[in-house]
DNA sequence: ATTACTGTACCGTCCGGACGGTATTGTCAA
DNA sequence: TTGACAATACCGTCCGGACGGTACAGTAAT
């Protein structure tokens, strides 16, 4: 765990050459050897890092599912304490994950390709998700339709759809935000 | 094109056993051999039916579409005029699918696994669908969060998280009928 | 001496696809 | 009605290449 500075570490600039290759080449076309040629070292380099390629794939998984998770944990932070805080704290760093990594978690996908047991992280990231949705909502029925567009965003944003233009994203998570906070609830 | 009859005809029993593969083994794990085997035919004879891999992929993503299609045009038939007509038809139609279909669409996975190419139809599709909200919506931001909705409920689905309930999503789902039924718009 | 690699050579397996058969069922002229 | 041919729907094998992984000798920095 010792970062040698520089330029990023190893181990992040294969992470990131394999997510790059998966989302153009295809989830479930990333090799060994282009990936350590994308990431700018040998075949063996790579193995002295990842012994094997589904530890690869497990920590491309693991990488999406941390970032979320500090991500959200600061959205929550930074939110007031309101009627549905949780929703409204995911809803936000939904928002603001848009502006800040505009390319789709490729990885995962690549990882599910190759063996679909990588997603049980995810699902354990979902499944606490909603867990403190629902200790935390004055209308679970609207906090899991905000939980539920928004994983219907990514799933867009993750196959790269355009059916949806960006002012139409805007208007329709506005609108949410504004439910959350909420008038009145029934 | 014809139907032999007795048992179903070898292009679909091909597509069924490459969709199950996709499902069992992981997307990016369907070989033609363990799709002939699973189908009940040799590689020669699947080949016959789909002379690439490519076409066989290709073939599993039409049918998705198609049976998407079909069933979404027969719920707008079906539904009444109303104020968010189509929203409401895609929302029963969606409705409808979860129980006729309880398996998640991993065709389509397997073919984006292979090539990221292979989802252009359904982004066609998707379009396709909001352009027809866009026409036809009393209030287009709520239709459009239906959509997302339902987008991120096949994504769940594709997942197979059970991270919410099955009442927990009739409930929500309730909600958002009534809603786009309309009591008022705002 | 340890860490973090590079580079090369290699092995075994899997997989897509080409290809040469084969069985069955028409079709049609003589 | 029979023989000639052809189309349909497959079977089973084989080949070449890609890929995951191993092994190992060397190296430059710490």
């Amino acid at each position: 765990m010792k970062i040698p500075a520089g330029r990023p570490s190893s181990r992040k600039r294969i992470l990131e050459a394999a997510e790059a290759l998966a989302r153009e080449q295809g989830p479930g076309n990333i090799s060994l050897d282009a990936v350590a040629a994308r990431a700018g070292l040998s075949k063996g380099g790579l193995l002295y890092n990842f012994p094997t390629k589904a530890k690869l794939l497990e920590a491309l998984v693991e990488m999406h599912i941390e970032r979320a998770e500090t991500a959200l944990e600061r959205s929550i932070g930074a939110g007031p304490e309101g009627r549905n805080a949780m929703a409204l704290a995911y809803l936000r760093y939904c928002r603001q994950e848009m502006i800040d990594r505009p390319e789709p978690a490729s990885g995962v996908l690549a990882a599910i390709a190759e063996n679909p047991e990588f997603i049980d992280p995810v699902r354990r990231y979902q499944k606490q998700v909603m867990e403190r949705l629902r200790e935390r909502s004055a209308d679970l029925e609207l906090s899991t339709l905000a939980f539920l567009a928004i994983e219907g965003f990514w799933s867009l944003r993750l196959m790269e759809s355009d059916c949806i233009r960006p002012d139409e994203v805007q208007r329709v998570l506005d609108r949410l935000e504004r439910e959350l906070e909420g008038v009145d609830p029934a």
